[in-house]
DNA sequence: TTCATAATTTTGTTATAACAAAAATCATGA
DNA sequence: TCATGATTTTTGTTATAACAAAATTATGAA
């Protein structure tokens, strides 16, 4: 039962945290960012545990973590799955993403220094390469980057994690329609307006942009949803 | 070990929630809303199951779970703490419930009815009546229990549990000093402001009396955790 | 087939023991 | 008195087994 493994994931693997518990946790929120699993596919923590190469405790400690933050969800009292498309909860993350990534965005928007700015430029290049080429899923990572370096200026942890936890919470039902739904070049507008707001210093005009962007993404990811459930 | 105790909180008494898990964790949140354990004061996963009579388990799962949501706190490998007055802490967690519970406000506020309006008003003479004569745990109680009547009213779930959250996080380190704040008859024109915007169907008029409210009270809190800093 | 029910397997939860590492205590020397 | 190092105790983590309950499959009758 604990011979060396060979193609699967190892826990060996997981150099910086001594918890299994934490890179169970990792590993799950990776293949769930990804788009591993299908909504609807079931978490039993054993098949966890082997996947992973732990015991059921780490396993178990992970899963239920994800249910807690809403990454993952209990539709029995012994079955977790990968949520379904729920476009009230993407509603729902929507408003409460307006009100905290504008906080951010609106706080630290003063703190941007040329490196940032340079940064910022440097990721919104790579995003629209990455979607000429059609690397949807390298398009996306820098996406998120893209906001993150804007929200880490203002330097407060709690909102930044609690930010992190809404992203996971609609990403992971939503991933898999992203393709679909970056077809146009999403965001370059709000996101280069962004910056000019930060070259000039002016606040409010970052968080309008930033605000745009987010509603932007809305309206195509709702778009999006409501085109595959009306094909199914 | 398993003889039937006699004072201490016992897990049989959990008659809802099958889970030992759940109860530890609302056990252990109940005691820190209600100010048990002073800032500082440690939580051993040993200690912890014993006082609750259930296995290593579920107190580990209860602790970490309370650590991730930032309402206690790892100072150490090895050793969990409730947190320490923070302000740096407080204006950020007041800055993120101003954005959430002004969202929750105004989304629901147009929803409220005759009878959430009775509700209000009866809890708001409960309060005022507890600080009369000096139990500010109820009057905390009821307190929390107002704000969360409106909050409830936008039925957005995922929003509900992220603003608890945000109390629980506050209200662990800093309510023990809630007595000294609570002097001067604490939030009583907000509340009544707040009552009056939704009877007059005014959902920006009850957000602003709730920003306020969350705002006089942030002043006074700073204030009585800069007192007591001072003194210390 | 379809639905209800019984049998079987799978599954979540929990207590426990073992281990390694951290924290606390003690001893010793300046 | 204070620091410093050694020793002892405490502590978090994890794998595991056992149990009860849920989920699944099989079975039977209409």
């Amino acid at each position: 039962m604990n011979e060396t493994t060979t193609g699967e994931e190892s826990p060996a693997s997981d150099l910086q945290s001594g918890r299994l518990s934490d890179f169970a946790y990792s590993s799950i929120k990776e293949q769930l960012t990804r788009g591993a699993y299908k909504p609807g596919h079931k978490l039993p923590i054993r098949s966890v545990a082997e996947m992973l190469n732990v015991g059921a405790t780490p396993a178990r400690e992970a899963i239920n973590r994800l249910v807690f933050e809403g990454a993952l969800v209990m539709v029995g009292p012994k079955t977790v799955i990968v949520p379904h498309l729920d476009l009230a909860a993407l509603y729902e993350v929507t408003q409460m993403r307006l009100a905290l990534e504008g906080l951010a965005t609106e706080k630290g928007a003063l703190r941007a220094t040329n490196d940032v700015v340079d940064k910022l430029l440097a990721l919104q290049e790579k995003i629209t390469f990455s979607l000429d080429e059609k690397r949807y899923s390298d398009a996306l990572h820098d996406n998120k980057e893209f906001h993150f370096t804007i929200y880490r200026l203002c330097e407060m942890p709690h909102l930044l994690s609690t930010i992190e936890a809404l992203w996971l919470r609609v990403g992971a039902s939503f991933h898999d329609l992203y393709p679909e739904f970056a077809e146009a070049k999403y965001g370059v507008h709000n996101h280069l307006a962004a910056i000019e707001g930060l070259v000039d210093k002016d606040p409010s005009a970052v968080r309008a942009a930033m605000e745009n962007d987010i509603r932007d993404g809305y309206r195509r990811l709702k778009k999006a949803a409501q085109e595959r459930l009306r094909r199914q």
